[in-house]
DNA sequence: GCGACAG
DNA sequence: ATCTTGTCGC
């Protein structure tokens, strides 16, 4: 993880503040194919239990060795949420925690699968990327809905059929269909990879899931927790 | 001003 | 995100 963290970068005290550092993190992010040999993938998921008065996010963790996707580790971490849910800020409210979580996993994956945009984002910082970044880990935003943009064209039904993810005249990701009958995925660059790379990983991490597997066991990972912790 | 809006 | 079992459809 990057040393000497700027405050504003985790915990800015105002949207405005929040803002300002998320245009300094997007112009930080690598959108090129710039990693290393990728032995271990990681997913990444958080999860909240409603009408809590603590305001806690559960983060999980799950480190999977490639290609065979078995599981190598895990690890999850609880802490107060800074922020309530504001579209377009998620990764304020649940970074910290992740960074927690990071910590303690053992071993640290090459390469990150995040739910949630990556920079298919209002000022190209979704939390995918906003991890990444500040990790300085390989990532890519794996999200189940759109944020911001609209399908280049219509997706086709069967699975595999993907369309640019446009806005703005820009193609901020891609909209992928992982399975038939099934809402499609919404796939973006989050930091040192490329789309087409970003697309690549989470199609061989298809397990005739919707969700590619690493994202699919941190959501498990993450419930498992907060039931854990109550 | 109005509507949209990841998790 | 979360509350929740069975049930309908491919």
């Amino acid at each position: 993880m990057r040393p000497d963290l700027p405050p504003d970068w985790l915990n800015p005290p105002d949207l405005a503040a929040a803002r300002a550092a998320q245009q300094a993190l997007a112009a930080m992010v690598v959108a090129e194919d710039r990693h290393g040999e990728v032995r271990c993938l990681g997913g990444v998921d958080v999860s909240n239990t409603r009408f809590d008065p603590e305001n806690r996010v559960h983060a999980g963790i799950v480190a999977l060795g490639w290609p065979g996707l078995e599981r190598l580790g895990e690890a999850s971490a609880v802490q107060r949420a800074a922020m309530p849910y504001i579209p377009g800020f998620l990764g304020f409210r649940e970074v910290p925690a992740l960074l927690e979580a990071w910590k303690t996993l053992d071993p640290k994956p090459d390469l990150l699968l995040v739910d949630g945009h990556g920079i298919a984002h209002p000022r190209g910082l979704g939390i995918a990327a906003h991890l990444g970044v500040v990790l300085d880990v390989p990532s890519i935003g794996v999200a189940k809905s759109p944020l911001v943009g609209r399908p280049a064209a219509e997706l086709g039904e069967a699975p595999g059929a993907m369309v640019p993810l446009e806005w703005r005249g820009r193609v901020l990701g891609m909209v992928l269909r992982t399975r038939a009958r099934a809402n499609p995925l919404y796939i973006s660059v989050g930091h040192r990879v490329s789309l087409e790379g970003a697309v690549g990983w989470v199609r061989r991490c298809a397990a005739g899931y919707r969700l590619p597997e690493p994202t699919r066991l941190a959501h498990l990972a993450a419930n498992a927790a907060r039931r854990a912790a109550g």
